[in-house]
DNA sequence: CATGAATGAGAGTTCATTCAT
DNA sequence: TATGAATGAACTCTCATTCAT
């Protein structure tokens, strides 16, 4: 009993050990040019070991991912967990965790955005590439029912929660990956924070009805124009 | 002087002829996969011609993104030429302009937004990389300069204009990336389009003031600034 | 004493619980690709646990051969001491021990001949070789022994009987490799019974004495010329 | 024209050079512990070029048994072609053949025998693997036209001339083999010539008819099956 | 300018073997 | 004695790049 949970925990550390490794060496090296023997080498480990806790360097590459999507999931559960606030408070929640995202590791969390829409996925056993569909779906459906609410309360414009959740995602995720890319080439000021916070609040005023303008604008206008 | 004219011309010509060839394969293997042979082999050179018109794999991978940046620059540069039009119908125009681009050549998009926060942006010679950067930012301050003037005209919210357009920008490349990492994944319907419309659309009312509502507080805040 | 016994018999069925775990995977898996896990795994032990009952991986791979030429032995040593049978019920025992010696195990004896001229044989500890040699002699023996019998009674061609035991070895050897390779190649019916039961007919005729043929034939034809 | 002769020339030459080296190393090394790197050493070559001849390393492998498989069908087809010369002479003629097949080289023949009915077999490019079926193929039934006349003539026993070559070939492989297998055993003199001379001339008695002897009882056996 | 054969470093991965428990 | 996690050497094979022609 004792034996078996002890071994358990010592695999898992063993997993973290490995984990915490392949990060610091994607992170140095960029995660192409990182070798096995690399994050071996990084791990005190040897080679062959990498190979008893993952079944290859796109699997180790890929589970990187997987505790941010955890976390990802466990925060947005929580926010709709606490049913009774508002919607305004809960939005502002779900921005919070996002920054919480990010700060739990940018450089996983980048890996992560570049693992998605790449060869890398399809080489993924079954298993693994279900873990990470089944994590993602599940928080772009926590984010959704998030703005679900809004959208029945009649305060959000009238569209699919589920594709405001995919825009909110996206918005997110090209923030990060823009700003990432323009502090590489021009090596001065990170602007993500700022750059993140105004996208969130146009994100914001976006989502929400507008009485008179919006669509009526338009129309409006159109009448003006003639 | 004619002589040297011609031999330039053909010199680009056969650049188009690379990176067309380039583009296919690339398309076809996916990125990583596609070897330096393959390209040859489509373009009906040899291997190490493809030396002789491109420094390495990386810069001809790289090279592909600048006839998309130009493309964008161009019908950026187009849109703000014509200054006649009301903000309303630019950014309209520069929606289209976005469609125009994606529809130019859908994989090299991606792949471009792959560039960026890469390792291989480090191993460019400096030409190319300030080449791209140079382009970039052209085309990004083409977009600030549209929404300065809604910013200016007072239609806008009072955001600076460059961080508007990272904005756009990030939304733009954050959709397609998304939506093309969900299509890989589940392999059904491809909904680019659809998310990329309300996107737009959550884009274009966030950006707009709309005097009596939400940011209420935030405006007795900048009112106190004042 | 009873004690040490006991240890020794035990020991003694440990080593045959791995043989036959060895056979197995050997069978499925094929003599180069099974790995010293997969056997563990089938005989419910660890690979670790193999090498204090085998030196390495070829010792376990030649201990296999072992007890086919036990019973190889056995069996001819049988044949020899029913010594009042006449010579050609003997030969015919003899072909009859063969095929038995075959159905015993078929792939361990393909194996076993695999064995024979190849660089495994070389870094056998010295103990297994001798002890393979010793019963490889030994057997080659009890045929020549068989052989020399009829050599001696005038009914068998006059040449030295441990000769005729390496063709006798030879040819089994030979029609079983062959015809497996046939089979493997082919996929189609199995010719090996058929070919084996020719071969010993056309060994049979030839290693028998006849008076007017054979090398007479030669000699008549000869006159003939004259 | 002259030009496309001289490339295919010199490739040609830079295969042998290869099979040259392989076939070296192979000897020295044994087959299995042989690596690409000490064949491309070998061959003063690299190891990458050795792959742009052979697909890999079994096909190089394999490859060596195809020069020795031509040289016996050219053999055994010339044997055929010479249809004036009496039976004996061409049996003695296959023979011979078979001496010099082994002198050819004898590494590379018993490689060939151990490379049937071994797994390599079905790793191998469909091109490969049916060109050496074929040329296996087309040399037995050389020898099998052969055995055919004497069964025709009346001369040998009444078999399928098919079962005969097979036994032969068998026979022969088998002495080669098992000779071989002594010799590396014990290191002493090498009775590979004498026990092929031996095999030969039983096999030779063997396949004759010998009207009043041997087969008598067999033959009343049929008669009362009548 | 064009070729394409040759390069050779280096990658991922396997697996026989060891040894602390 | 038995374990099985860890080892690490060694393997095959790839491919961006070069250079003699």
């Amino acid at each position: 009993m004792g034996i078996h949970e002890r071994k358990e925990r010592e695999r898992e550390r063993r997993r973290q050990q490995i984990i915490v490794a392949a990060k610091r060496v994607f992170s140095e090296k960029g995660f192409n040019k990182a070798t096995m023997e690399d994050i071996a080498h990084e791990a005190e480990l040897s080679p062959g070991t990498l190979y008893l806790y993952f079944k290859n360097k796109d699997e180790l590459y890929a589970s990187l991912s997987l505790r941010i999507l955890h976390y990802l999931l466990i925060r947005l559960e929580h926010l709709n967990s606490n049913a009774h606030s508002d919607i305004e408070s809960r939005i502002s929640g779900l921005k919070e965790a996002m920054y919480d995202v990010y700060e739990f590791d940018p450089m996983i969390l980048i890996n992560m955005f570049h693992l998605q829409s790449s060869d890398t996925l399809k080489n993924l056993t079954p298993e693994l590439l279900s873990e990470i569909k089944n994590l993602s779906k599940r928080s772009l459906s926590e984010m959704a029912k998030l703005f679900q609410e809004g959208v029945q309360q009649g305060v959000f414009i009238d569209k699919h929660p589920m594709a405001i959740a995919d825009t909110f995602w996206a918005l997110f995720s090209g923030v990060i990956l823009w700003e990432t890319s323009k502090s590489i080439i021009n090596e001065d000021k990170d602007y993500l924070r700022e750059t993140l916070e105004i996208a969130f609040e146009i994100f914001d005023s976006g989502i929400k009805k507008h009485p008179q303008k919006s669509k009526t604008p338009k129309k409006a206008k159109t009448r003006n124009r003639q």
